[in-house]
DNA sequence: CTGTTAGCGCGTTCAA
DNA sequence: TTGAACGCGCTAACAG
């Protein structure tokens, strides 16, 4: 690989006036810019990023920091980081942290380590792990979840509303006996979407029953097992909220195995996007969150963060939108909305 | 953040002393290592690594670069990938080219100038991509898709068998036109299941007939367009052979939309795992890649390479699974195999 | 406007 | 066994 030094004497200047012409420093003679560049391309240099960014003690790489590689909400949301990326002059590293602590630290440690640019995680909250990214100073934007202990811009949706909406359906139509399977305590996406449960709930009149409750990873082995606890125990449901994608998918695979029919035995809604929706049947009612637009929101606050380290965090709170399909209807035709 | 003269100073050492420590170099005073490595963690030292990788000019990342961050195939992928590495302590970062051979033009670029220590690469076949990473003496292992041009280590199925096998079970199936929707000339894949599919039809005393073949991308809308296509054409098939996940999804959306039955109207029979697979009717025949054993298998070729980079290139062909299932059996009971 | 000099933080010679 | 000196490739002072 050819360096800054070969360049300069293939030019027939220094070192320094090369990096000033391939850093776009207008104070360079135009003529000598010029050879300097031919040079550059003679040569095919390729500046070394490690060396710079050391010099800089900045690298161009950002990491997106997501707790399940194999969740389509988070893998959909990166291409809207990329876009704006890409036009900046980024490159996005995805990393996965397995909603695994341990590696989690790991990921947070080599983005240390590697001094990349910035950071856009979807936090699992244990206690110390952003705060040692934030006391790097490292620019960090949260999505999906909200970060605790730091404050940090935000990127979300209002989940409480959006659950409370898919409850209150589920309650309009008729369905007495509404359970909820949501995520791992300490999640705020599980935290809130529960809250919204329950105050639809109580908006209806009704008690919330902590029997028809189940709180479990965001897996869809965690909703199926969830969902077959709740047709085991007493009070049995007529229907479920299902907080998240693979939840959803996970309940509707153990109602399926258990041969009940959706909706006219268990009525099912689901938050999130659920990959091959269209080809599930009954269709799926759904709340689906603006995936992209999350991505390249978060990927805007973290470039003004990266131009300005002071501004005060900002919450941003995206609109979602409720899908009507058959799955939560009770004895109706079949229509859909949204 | 500390660096190694902080903690020499504070360990009454000289920087390099704290170097061989913390390299566990065999030459240091046991009682001055102690020292060392309790300074190191009093203050918290983290190596900077963009200054190591500067000196030993390599980094401790991995880049797994596919052509589609969308495709659960290829996430599904990373999960091997991560084991491995984390185990010989690389970091795993997931580029997505997006089908684009600019962005994937533009990661190669950050690959190399980051100085990664490896990459996992489902290749575009873009003339000059790989054999630039090649030539920069960068380790390379070619997942799914054969490299052209550069010979490197590759991880793949028999996709030419496997294809056979699916397009001959739809013929014994009695199916008379069965059509194949494919991806893009010159991606192997694409080619080599597009040649199983011949061959069964040759085997079958047939001629393959060019209207029943379909080129389009590797994306759900591809397969849904195609799909389409054939159906308003003459032959009209009776089946179709889809040679990929998105492909097989996009394909069955279509039919669903034009109200066509699955598999008395139209059979379909997939290549790789459908997301929620379980929860389509009718279950779908597919054929499966051992997806988490193609990225381990690829991460431990990456690791032997790293430790000898004269090893001569090696092909690994994994075992793919046939799984028969009702959308592709004609006027039969719902059976379920594999 | 240009070149010389210095140093980012580390690992690795070379002497001692 | 240890420390001093050097350089990885680059950018940012400082002079000229």
């Amino acid at each position: 690989m050819a360096t800054i030094y070969d360049v300069a004497r293939h030019a027939g200047v220094s070192a320094s006036t090369v990096s000033r012409v391939l850093n776009g420093k207008q104070t360079v003679d135009a003529q000598l810019a010029d050879r300097v560049r031919s040079a550059a391309t003679e040569l095919d240099y390729r500046p070394n990023a490690l060396a710079r960014s050391l010099r800089r003690s900045q690298t161009h790489l950002w990491a997106v920091l997501v707790s399940d590689i194999n969740n389509p909400f988070f893998t959909a949301l990166v291409r809207g980081v990329e876009d704006v990326a890409q036009q900046a002059r980024y490159s996005v590293v995805l990393c996965n942290s397995d909603e695994s602590p341990a590696k989690e630290a790991d990921y947070i440690a080599a983005i240390l380590a590697e001094q990349m640019a910035g950071v856009i995680v979807s936090p699992t909250n244990q206690p110390g792990h952003l705060t040692r990214l934030v006391s790097a100073g490292v620019p960090i934007v949260a999505i999906d979840r909200r970060a605790e202990e730091v404050e940090v811009d935000t990127v979300t949706v209002d989940n409480t509303s959006a659950a409370e909406l898919a409850t209150a359906h589920l309650l309009e139509e008729g369905f007495t006996r509404v359970a909820c399977i949501t995520g791992p305590r300490g999640v705020s996406t599980a935290e809130e979407r529960l809250a919204g449960y329950r105050r639809a709930l109580r908006a209806a009149g009704r008690k919330p029953d902590p029997r028809l409750v189940r709180h479990t990873d965001f897996r869809e082995q965690g909703g199926y097992a969830a969902m077959g606890e709740l047709l085991d125990h007493t009070p049995r449901p007529d229907a479920v909220f299902a907080t998240n994608n693979l939840l959803t998918v996970g309940a509707l695979a153990c109602l399926v195995d258990r041969g009940l029919r959706v909706p006219a035995d268990v009525g099912i809604f689901g938050f999130d996007d659920v990959p091959c929706a269209t080809l599930i049947r009954p269709p799926l009612s759904t709340i689906t969150q603006p995936t992209y637009e999350i991505g390249r929101t978060a990927a805007d606050l973290l470039l003004r963060r990266v131009e300005d380290p002071s501004r005060p965090p900002s919450v941003t709170v995206l609109p979602t939108e409720l899908h009507v399909r058959a799955s939560s209807l009770r004895s109706r035709t079949v229509t859909s909305a949204g």
